[in-house]
DNA sequence: TTTCGTGCAAAAGCTTTGCATTAGC
DNA sequence: GCTAATGCAAAGCTTTTGCACGAAA
């Protein structure tokens, strides 16, 4: 699997291919949303998304956007980030699991420099007789931005 | 920073003592919900916290246990583990940041061994710029039983 | 007696769902 | 033309809040 932000064209591509494969329709509303989500680089929540296709599509609806994200993680197309204090965000470039810094003060989301988590994984289901099939890494803090301030 | 569990007793008597110096008081209520967490290997729900309590506090409210649940964040004597599509999950034995393996099959969440975290976290904040001040490991995959099932 | 905590019920916030209308294929 | 998608509004869930009553210091 490769490991680093691909070029958002093309990452707009494999999404459209996969829903097209799965026998989903590609409805203007449907490619916007993908669209976002394939280049988004601050990992978006539902309603920045719908925000944010406003002013284009009018008639957008939030439900769609749910909807949309819905089939994207049905897929294996989207990260989602769950929080409960606030609302989940979305990572359609990079759809598998990878650390995030998220800023306690500011609320952004950034994404370090991977990691290799091979090891550690296998030492874990060594260790545990678990199957890991996924992982959340998040580092909570201040941004270099929120340090200033 | 001590990373195994302790004793239910003693680490009722910390979370006792913390409210108390905090201005606190400790009322049965309180003090059954503190106990429940003090003891807790399972991570539980407020809903299974409220639950548990029925029977020995017929009074009981949700609402005392949510309050009961945000004084002890509040003072950092209880670890919230946030989900959206699920009820969050609380540890009050071991309040600090330390790794989950969460079954996707049955729900359970269990404590693997830990894990040094300080040299992982020292190369993030070198290399992002971040001040680190807490962090959040999952993993995800089938427990030891759901596999057999 | 004054302040704090409890617990009911209502509100809030995010996400999902039902359903009639519209649009892909 | 058949089936799926949209989008409005309502419902669902968990968590928070307002407030009157009761209890603790």
């Amino acid at each position: 699997m490769d490991k680093v932000r691909i070029l958002p064209e093309i990452r707009l591509k494999q999404m459209v291919e996969k829903l097209k494969k799965n026998g989903f329709r590609i409805t203007p509303q449907r490619y916007a949303v993908l669209k976002v989500l394939a280049q988004s680089e601050n990992h978006p929540s539902a309603e920045r998304i719908y925000e944010q296709l406003l002013t284009d599509y009018p008639t957008m609806s939030q439900a769609t956007v749910y909807k949309t994200i819905s089939l994207l993680k049905k897929t294996g197309e989207v990260l989602e980030l769950e929080f409960s204090e606030m609302s989940n965000r979305y990572d359609g470039n990079k759809p598998y699991p990878h650390p995030h810094m998220i800023c306690t003060k500011c609320g952004t989301i950034s994404d370090p420099p991977m990691l290799d988590f091979e090891k550690l994984k296998n030492k874990m289901m060594e260790k545990t007789g678990f199957t890991i099939s996924s992982h959340r890494l998040d580092f909570y803090g201040y941004c270099p931005d929120c340090q200033k301030k």
